[in-house]
This record gives C-alpha cells, structure tokens and sequence, in this order.
DNA sequence: GTAGGGGTAATT
DNA sequence: AATTACCCCTAC
C-alpha cells in the first residue's frame, strides 16, 4: 500500500469525524472509547500533515507543535514517547534556529528567543514534555554561543541541518505510521464494514464480525500496543449507528471500499491471529464438563438459580460458547488468558453469594440455568462492569439514593490488560435458536445490580507512595490531575484510590 | 471534582 | 485484631 492514510482516512472518519469533532473540547468527560477513537485520529491528521509539509522538503517550526501535540495525545494515553520523535524535535529546532542565521542577526536572535528562550524553556521549566533532553541542551549552548562568536556560527552554517531535520522527521513518520497502522486497520475495518453492510431491519447485526476499535481502553487492552481485539457486536450497539443512511452509497462508492476494505483486511490478518478456534474449543470443553455435572447434581443446578449473575453457562455451552467469543475478542489472540477467564468464570459463579430471592418467584421463574431473561441482565451487567483498565470505575447503579452492595461482591480478576473483562452487550451471539425470550422483572434486574464487582485488592507500592507524595506536592489535592499527570506510575489507580491512599498516609 | 465520614472485604 | 484497599454516600 504505497501511501496508507491517503487511503484509510477518510474511509475511516467517515463515521466517526463527527463524533470526533464535536466532542474535541470535552475530551475529557468522553468515554473512554471515544476517547482513544479521538487520539487516533488526532495523530493521523498531524503525522499526515508533517507529512505533507516536509514531503516539499521544508521544514518549518509549526512541526515543533505538531510534535508537541503528538506527545499530548500520546500522553493522554500513557504511550511512550518515540526516540525518534525526540530526535525530530531536537533536528527542526536546530534547523529553524540556524535556517535563520543565515539570514541576519537579528532574525537569528529573534528565534533562539522564540525557539529556545520561550517554547523549549517553558517545556523544560514545567517538565511537561520528553521532547526536551540532552541533546537539546546541548544544542542551545551551540547556538546560544553562535550569536556571540562569529567562529561558532560559522561552523554551525557548515552543517546541513535541513538533512539532518527531513531525515530525522522522515524516521519519526514512518516509525508513527507503523504503530498506528493495526489500529487504523481495525478503525477502517469497522467503518467500511458499516458502510458496505446493508441496513437489515430487525437482524440486529447478529453474528456479524465487527470490529469496534473504539473498545481498546475500555477493554483495558492498552492503545498503546494497538492491538485491536476482534468484537462481536451486540444487539444494543447496533441499534444506535444508522447504518441506513449509507444505503443510498452507489455501487462505484462501495466497491471502492470494499477494494480498500480487501486490502486493509489482508494486512490485518498479517498482523492479528484469530484466537477464535481455539477458545471455542475450550469453551466448549468446559461447558460440556459443566453441563455434565449439573445433569448429575441437582443442588448444583439450583445453585445456578440462584446464581443470577452468572446464567445459564452450566448448562447452556451455547452462552458459554458466546461468553468464550467474547472474551476471545477482548483478548485480542491471547488464547492462554482466554483459557484462563473461561474457566475463571466458572469460578466467579460459585462465589457469588445467592441474593435473597423471594421464594414464590423461584417457583414462578424457570429456573435461570434455562430461562434466557437472565443473559440479557448478564449482558447489561457486563456493560456496567468495572474494567481494569484506569480510571473505569464508574458504575452506574438503579438510584443515585439506592447504597450499592460493593463488599458483598464477588471478586474479578483486574489484570492490567483488562481482557479478563466481558465485553459489553455480548448477549446477541448465542448462534444456536435462543430459547424464548422473557422480559425480565424489575425485581430481578434490581438484583441483578446488585451486585456490583469489587476490584482485586492490589496493595500501593514504595514507589508509588513516593510519586503520590510528590504528586501531592506539586498539584495539591487534584486527584483527577494527578491521575492524568502520572498514568505510568498509576496505574489501575482512580482518583478516589490517590484520595484514600493519601488519607491513610496522612493519617487524617 | 474533592473532602470526609463510614462500611466492607482482603490481607497482614 | 489491626491494617489496608476499595467502595459508597453526601455535601460542597
């Protein structure tokens, strides 16, 4: 694919340039998904655009805040910072300093001012970028001691520093590009996928494969590694994107996509393994291991009533079929820990503490083992389920007045990758005939959220008890700005956590 | 968003 | 049993 964005891009705004520019000034109360959607997106455009402004090879000095701006939307999202972008930063500020000691004086005064004395200052001062390092300091005395000695100037103007910035701007491109490259594939996927998929009425998009790459912090599975998890769209979602709109689209427009979509699809499978096969095949093991113990034992089949939290997977493999999809989604190829929560889910069941269930209702209900109400409060739940990811604790519950039952919980494995998690809305890919559907009582559903997960107890660290007090100490009691200035070191972390730690460390 | 009171469960 | 971490709730 010769140039890759050029082609991806606007395919895969299509849907979401909206969303992405409405939202662009309240980033910070967007959801999570939304959120890496956006920093995707943002990065594209201004690699695109440093791009295009040194494809002439020029090399102006809005590159530094293009970069600038990367490392912001980078940061946001806890990536790292790339050597070659430090290298670029470095390269375009020399080069714009120097371009202008060629001219006169004054005008090179006048951008080491602008450049070094102002922007690099305050960077450095406020220790709010990685752009700045040693390298560039050493660069300021050369061109700081330039302005004085006429010998020094003269050896600088001897150095091709146009080279050296397009060819270090060149890496940082190319080496951007690449990271963002599964990612973008998934995006484009996603997109082309609602564009060419028909609009079907009352088939809520049930087994359909669709990729929602706007799940990657959600799921906990960090933007920064870009792998994308494959997702099952659920009937929920799908009710909200109005895929009619694009049926008008003619054929020319979408055999177009669909010729990108080809391409953007052969490069995927080259970078992501469908962990598919084999967790179905674990799924299926463990159900029919269930399902064989449950046909023995009836006390555990009642238990499985009580069990509302966790339906129907001791004897239906089919929603435990649909429960392993999803995780092998969330996972996104890590077929071991897909494994590991298939069964960890058997566990989570027998854990739960049976809710008191009015007795007259049991007898009223089906058993949830086999009534399908269940999986859709299943369903909900796991849209309201408390990620390992940070900052994704915010559950909502019936009433705002209503206390949650938080410690009388059952417990979820909070890995940091967050693939343990379900993802949300996974009730529609039971792919055998679903039983008849019941609406579930109030009663029920009440109960159901309940229940609300706790997350594993993960005990603050030295180090992190340092970085908090040293949070504390710059920022005060900001717990959200804390969070968002240190997301490395917390991590897993809300700001209710910092607020809480710091309260026991100050003994208040 | 934050402070602070207080509850619960896990860990030591 | 004490401590710690997580969580809920209310007020501001």
């Amino acid at each position: 694919m010769d140039d890759f964005f050029l082609v991806h891009l606007p395919v895969a705004c299509s849907s979401l340039l909206r969303k992405f520019l409405l939202k662009e000034e309240d980033e910070m109360n967007m959801s999570k998904s939304d959120f890496s959607t956006t920093c995707l997106l943002k990065k594209a455009f201004i690699v695109r655009s440093i791009q295009e402004g040194i494809a002439n090879g020029s090399v102006a000095e809005e590159i530094l805040d293009s970069l600038l701006l990367i490392e912001q939307v980078d940061r946001k999202q806890g990536l790292p910072v790339f050597d070659s972008m430090k290298s670029a930063f470095c390269a375009v500020a020399v080069h714009c300093t120097l371009a202008s000691l060629t001219r006169s004086w004054p005008c090179y005064y006048d951008s080491i001012l602008r450049i070094w004395r102002t922007r690099i200052r305050i960077l450095e001062d406020s220790a709010s970028s990685e752009l700045v390092g040693p390298d560039l300091d050493k660069w300021r005395k050369e061109v700081e001691a330039a302005l004085w000695d006429s010998e020094a100037s003269q050896r600088l103007l001897r150095i091709n520093t146009r080279d050296d910035a397009l060819r270090c701007l060149r890496v940082f491109v190319e080496e951007a590009r690449s990271s963002m490259k599964p990612a973008f594939l998934q995006l484009t996927l996603a997109a082309a996928q609602a564009i060419c998929r028909p609009h079907r009425g009352t088939d809520k998009g049930k087994g359909i494969l669709r990729v929602n790459p706007q799940r990657r912090c959600k799921l906990g599975v960090p933007h920064r590694h870009y792998k994308v998890p494959v997702e099952i769209a659920d009937s929920k979602e799908e009710q909200q994107p109005s895929y009619s709109k694009f049926a008008s689209l003619s054929t020319s427009e979408v055999n177009k996509v669909q010729e990108a979509l080809k391409t953007s699809t052969a490069d995927l499978l080259a970078v992501v393994t469908d962990p598919l096969p084999k967790v179905l095949e674990v799924a299926e093991k463990v159900a029919s291991e269930r399902a064989g113990k449950t046909l023995r034992s009836e006390a555990i089949l009642e238990d499985g009533n009580k069990n509302k939290d966790v339906p129907a997977t001791s004897v239906n493999p089919t929603m435990a079929s649909a429960q392993a999809e999803r995780v092998a989604s969330d996972t996104g190829g890590e077929n071991l820990r897909a494994e590991a929560i298939v069964e960890d889910h058997s566990k989570k069941g027998k854990r739960v503490p049976p809710p008191s269930v009015n007795p007259t209702k049991d007898k009223s209900d089906p058993p949830s083992s086999v009534n399908p109400t269940t999986e859709p409060a299943l369903a909900k739940e796991g849209n309201h389920e408390r990620q390992a990811s940070i900052h994704q604790n915010e559950a909502p519950r019936p009433s705002l007045m209503e206390r949650n039952g938080t410690a009388r919980t059952y417990e979820w494995e909070d890995s940091i990758d967050g693939s343990s998690q379900e993802s949300s809305g996974g009730s529609t890919r039971c792919r055998l005939p679903s039983p008849k559907i019941k609406p579930a009582s109030p009663l029920k559903e009440y109960e159901n959220k309940k229940w609300v997960r706790r997350r594993k107890i993960h005990r603050w660290s030295l180090h992190e008890e340092e970085v908090l007090a040293e949070a504390v100490r710059k920022y005060g009691s900001h717990w959200a700005q804390i969070l968002r200035a240190y997301p490395l070191e917390f991590v897993n972390r809300t700001a209710g956590d910092l607020k809480d730690k710091w309260r026991n460390m100050t003994g208040k």
